[in-house]
DNA sequence: ATTCTGACTTGCT
DNA sequence: AAGCAAGCCAGAA
C-alpha cells in the first residue's frame, strides 16, 4: 500500500482521544480512501507507532491476544466496556465509546488528507 | 489474469 | 450468541 495511506491512517489514529475508539472502517471512511481491511493491514504493520488499542473492529473487539493487552489500557483510560462472563474478554461498547470528530477535528483530518495527497472529499467517479 | 490471504464488515440463520 | 457467506480492498505468488 502507499506510504501516504499508512501515514494518513496513523495520523488519524493519533487524533483519537483517550477513552474513545474508531473502527477500522471508520478510519477508511474518514480518509475517503481504502477500506477496513487496508486500515487493518496498516495497524498490523505499524500499529505499534500509535495508540493501537483505540483502533478496533466494528463490533468492539480485537483479535484475541490483542484484546487481552488492550483491556488494561481500556480500564486505565476509562473506555466504556461491555462486561460478559467472568473470565471471557469484555467488548468495547461502541455506542458510547465511538469517537465523533468535531469541526476542528475534521479540519485536521482534511489537513492530513492534503499532506498525504490522498483522494479529495467524497466524490465518486 | 487468477488465486489466496488478511488487526475487516454486514446481513442472515 | 455464534457461524457463515458474500462483499470488500490490496498485496503477494
Amino acid at each position: 500500500m502507499r506510504r501516504e495511506f499508512v501515514d494518513a491512517v496513523l495520523a488519524v489514529a493519533a487524533l483519537i482521544p483517550a477513552g474513545r475508539v474508531l473502527s477500522y472502517g471508520d478510519i477508511a471512511e474518514l480518509l475517503g480512501s481504502g477500506g477496513a481491511r487496508q486500515v487493518g493491514r496498516v495497524m498490523s504493520l505499524h500499529g505499534g507507532a500509535v495508540a493501537w488499542w483505540r483502533v478496533i473492529r466494528a463490533d468492539g473487539t480485537l483479535p484475541n491476544e490483542l484484546m487481552d493487552r488492550a483491556v488494561r489500557r481500556y480500564q486505565r483510560e476509562l473506555t466504556p466496556l461491555m462486561i460478559r462472563e467472568a473470565g471471557s474478554a469484555p467488548k468495547v461498547k461502541m455506542q458510547s465509546a465511538r469517537w465523533f470528530p468535531d469541526d476542528d477535528d475534521f479540519d485536521r483530518i482534511e489537513e492530513i488528507r492534503l499532506k498525504t495527497s490522498l483522494p479529495a472529499d467524497g466524490m465518486e467517479p
